[in-house]
DNA sequence: GCGCAGAAGTTAATCGATTACACACCTATG
DNA sequence: CATAGGTGTGTAATCGATTAACTTCTGCGC
């Protein structure tokens, strides 16, 4: 900087001036600054721009698992979001561990990102404690924890999950396995709740990890254990468990019906379709993004609740389309 | 910091000897210091110590598509790499666009990320030459530029596409479609020439642009031009040519042979089983890690060739496993 | 008892920007 | 013709760390 200054016959501060757009300089100035910025092939130095105005212009999103195609797109419509304000977003991958989630989030914290979007490991609340105790803005996106204290952003997919109970006791089955999340996630246990709730005594329960490996594990329990539905509460469990029916040579939706949460591009390829519960993935990280952007321009957003729809394919022996 | 050397009695150099290491400072002051920070809660600004040690201990990637469970892999197979180095990855996505994709090498830059993966979305390099210009260590992913002056870190898959078509063509098929890359990018070439080279005259080749849609409207134009086998370079392109081929209600192998480049854990989950030329993602991302990592550690290293397999499932008709 | 080596800690410059304040110059006004 | 008010720039403090150079103190050898 002080080179573009020397090279324009100006002082660092009227560089600066030209650099923000500040009204002060002569248009003749300007020209010479540009010119001379142009000529040296100058480009600021972001963390000495941010050192001194405290803000970076940038988002920390924390995410569980970057493989899984939820987190993706949601990682993706936050990044636009964000960039269509001007901000840039440094994504952190947490892999469904509540300490690699904490050391991210720190990271993130001691590189003064302006706001935090988080989708927090576990229900534990002493992490997002941390940050509000920072000051740090904070959203939390598509889980929550005890006690929250900051805006959530969120899919609700109880009417889906009603409707789809329904749909199961209306088609006679009486065994419906659940293969449910972690029980210390916010959405492992409501889905589940909600679900066992109308499906009455009819569900036998299975907790999974979020990942592929456990839905095999959990759909080989639960079909030995005789039932002829399977409701799988996120996609990856839903590849493990589809690719569990297949080792097994079962039909569907004939020896077993299928649904699983969270829609897929491949989903509609499978023979039957599968159906599903589809989220708003690309509206929840963009309203995620707005909330934190509003919480950083010191506004109160409110919670947001997005929700989930049921998309009948064909997996649960409904009538085609 | 001020601060924490007030309260621990001592000047801001020893706590910052404390914070990094250094040998000076006694057991005893250290363990006052340590006090004092664990008291105030203090954390280190990121921000000012990298504007004084010019290093920021950050990678920046700059991916082309998040949304592709390819550059996902990637992206996580980099960030783990680097992690374990003690280095931060920050992502940056640039959708297929060179507009987006230099906008976003700038910012890191801006940013002063200590070294750049980039996997070019076009093979235009002049975008290589401004990083390389401004001494910022670079290395490329899965794709090159023309004239590269960089460690490149790619996925050979030339055995695999002449093996692959030495069984189309001795399977008896005599037009086969190729649903090719941009031919803008080295991948969408080099893949392209590799397979038509050893197919003869019998490929028609169609160029789509690594998205989905194109994947379908490729595949639609081959198949009315009579193809009885398609071979897809990528694996969203993959996807669109699935549904068009269910759409249109054909049988796969006994109506169309399908292979497809890149794995992904569904294909095996499609009835007959996708056949595809499986790319090493995750060695790919940590050799490139490993590779800048090196380069920012003024090595100079190779570049780097996978090698991609072709896996045989029976969507080309082979015998089944 | 003197000098000196080595250890522990402090002072202050520095990284590259932003910005409050001061200053010089110019114009309009009473 | 002195003065008030504007404008365009420059000066220098500041953000929060690191670190070279310097000071102080301790203990040891002769």
């Amino acid at each position: 900087m002080k080179d573009v200054a020397q090279h324009a016959g100006v002082s660092t501060a009227t560089v600066s001036r030209v650099l923000n757009g500040h009204a002060a300089p002569t248009p003749e100035t300007r020209e010479r600054v540009l010119a001379a910025i142009e000529e040296l092939g100058y480009r600021p130095n972001a963390l000495a721009r941010s050192l001194r105005t405290t803000s970076t212009q940038t988002l920390g999103l924390v995410i569980s698992d970057l493989l899984n195609p939820f987190f993706a797109e949601i990682a993706r419509a936050v990044e636009d979001e964000a960039r269509s304000h001007g901000y840039c977003v440094v994504i952190g991958n947490a892999d469904e561990s509540a300490e690699q989630e904490a050391t991210y989030v720190r990271t993130l914290l001691d590189r003064r990102v302006d706001g935090l979007l988080l989708c927090p490991a576990t229900d534990d609340p002493s992490l997002v404690r941390e940050v509000s105790a920072g000051g740090v803005p904070l959203v939390l996106l598509d889980r929550t924890v005890r006690g929250a204290t900051c805006p959530v952003v969120r899919a609700d997919g109880s009417e889906a999950l009603t409707a789809l109970a329904r749909r199961l006791v209306g088609a006679g089955h009486s065994r419906i396995g659940v293969i449910a999340g972690p029980p210390n996630t916010s959405t492992g246990r409501e889905r589940t709740d909600v679900l066992t709730g109308a499906l009455g005594g009819v569900a036998r329960v299975v907790h999974g990890d979020f990942r592929q490996e456990s839905g095999s594990q959990a759909a080989a329990k639960l079909i030995d254990d005789g039932v002829t539905a399977l409701v799988v509460m996120d996609n990856l469990m839903g590849l493990g468990a589809l690719g569990e029916i297949r080792a097994r040579g079962l039909q569907i939706p004939h020896d077993i019906a299928l649904a699983v949460f969270d829609d897929q591009p491949w989903f509609p390829l499978l023979d039957p379709p599968i159906t599903v519960i589809a989220q708003p993935t690309v509206e929840m990280g963009r309203a995620a993004a707005r909330s934190l952007l509003a919480l950083i321009n010191g506004q109160q957003p409110d919670d947001v609740r997005l929700t989930a729809k049921l998309v009948l394919r064909g997996s649960c022996g409904e009538a085609e389309l």
